[in-house]
DNA sequence: CAATCTTTGTGCACGCGTTCACAAAGGCAT
DNA sequence: ATGCCTTTGTGAACGCGTGCACAAAGATTG
């Protein structure tokens, strides 16, 4: 099964490491909030601070766009946010669909940050036909019976996928097939793609998940703080009684 | 400026690798589906293929839980279950506070995958008088200024923050200072945070920014395909007129 | 014009993550 | 009990990403 081109195993694009090109969209926010403040050039130092990476992190990175720094000066900021915007393909309209016009199909339509770097809603598409002809952020919402010819005409080829998890892999599959090629995942679900086909993954419910981990593991920390851990991990303290791991759980039933 | 322990140097929490972590919930999810339909035991393939990773991955994911598999066999779903939810921190209570009830915060308070796992949404916070005391699913906006009460009352350590990129940095620092240790934050913003707190990012605008560099590489290379490139890259076409960059774009002005 | 100072661009080393490939382990049939 | 077959668990190699530290480059000052 062809899961797609998502984490492929780093192939530098045009020798842009995947690591700098997600960074890219982080220095173009910063840079254009330099731009806004009329701010004419800016040391590394003080993007990779206002962007919160390092600042030899950050000159790596410009350096696989070219030399557009000036030394002993820094960077020239309208020409980077130029240069990064082309580098992103940012310079291009990019009509996307959002397919799914729950909660959060609504909340995507309504972000005001869509429009403002070259993304266009070209449509929202909903299965529930009570919903079709709604407005919903002065757009129309459109049956997804129309999907295939919404894409054509427009030239989509990136989909937002905000179903519900159980229809996400078959409005992949539509999208794919219209001519679809990068596709943004909000669904609970892997998708599986032909190869070729970008696909990203958002994830709220894997995102907490990671953050109950470390939060679970602070606590532990702190807990041992309190009571240093006697050295002899393996010896328990006699008459303890059960054998309990590290984390204080009590060990489950053993497989059959 | 510390920006807290986001993207901290693979400090293996435990031994467990991060990318190992951020796997977990997508076995779990898999298993989930397994043990609903009540398939007892599952090989590392299978589980693989569904979770849309490499097997030799997953098993050295495994490997660092301990050793839960039978060789010839495969894992035992039920138990694989409980060990990698305990181990993820979800065998207990995380209550968690949602500041900002716009678009984004209502959906992610109608997101069923809350509560599935563990979750529980505390509280809803906006600063907006007029929405306090209405209810968002089922559950009633509280004002900003009971931030500080709702934290310590609930025992909440998570906090999702959803509001404006401009009241983000303000929200995280009074979240922090009530308490809050875990923070996923979706507005468009760097925060900062102190040591010892973890900041997660899910920036819509970046995923797309991501997808559009990847849709501009895929469309450049398809146009390469049409019409093989020249050897001699430097040697442009006599009488071209302007010297474009393989972008097909004109070069910016230079920097003062 | 020369000296100094600032800041870029990068060579290098190190560590994490991934993948291969295989030995060890357990079930199962005979 | 013995041998075969399946699947796990992991040692080892490799490649990417990160960060240090410094040389090169340009501005600036005297």
């Amino acid at each position: 099964m062809a899961t797609g081109r998502n984490h492929r195993p780093a192939t530098r694009s045009r020798g842009i490491p995947e690591a700098t090109v997600a960074r890219l969209p982080l220095y173009l926010r910063a840079l254009t909030a330099l731009s806004e403040r009329s701010v004419p050039t800016v040391s590394s130092e003080e993007l990779a601070s206002a962007a919160g990476v390092n600042s030899a992190k950050l000159r790596k990175d410009f350096s696989y766009l070219g030399s557009y720094g000036t030394r002993g000066v820094g960077y020239d900021v309208e020409y980077l946010v130029y240069q990064i915007s082309r580098e992103l393909g940012l310079t291009q309209d990019w009509p996307v669909v959002i397919v799914g016009i729950g909660n959060l199909g609504a909340a995507l339509a309504n972000y005001g940050g869509f429009a403002s770097r070259g993304f266009r809603v070209a449509a929202l598409i909903d299965a529930d036909p009570a919903l079709s002809g709604r407005q919903v952020a002065g757009i129309e919402v459109r049956h997804v019976d129309e999907l295939e010819s919404i894409i054509d005409t427009n030239g989509v080829s990136i989909g937002v996928i905000t179903t519900p998890g159980g229809a996400a892999q078959q409005v992949c599959d539509r999208l794919v097939a219209a001519g679809v090629t990068s596709i943004l995942n909000f669904a609970p679900t892997v998708l599986s793609v032909p190869d070729g086909v970008d696909v990203r993954k958002v994830d709220l419910s894997i995102e907490l998940q990671i953050l109950a981990f470390h939060e679970q593991r602070k606590a532990a920390e702190a807990l041992a703080q309190e009571v240093p851990e006697p050295l002899a991990a393996e010896a328990a303290p006699a008459g303890s009684g059960r054998d309990q791991g590290p984390d204080g759980d009590i060990p489950a039933v053993m497989p059959a």
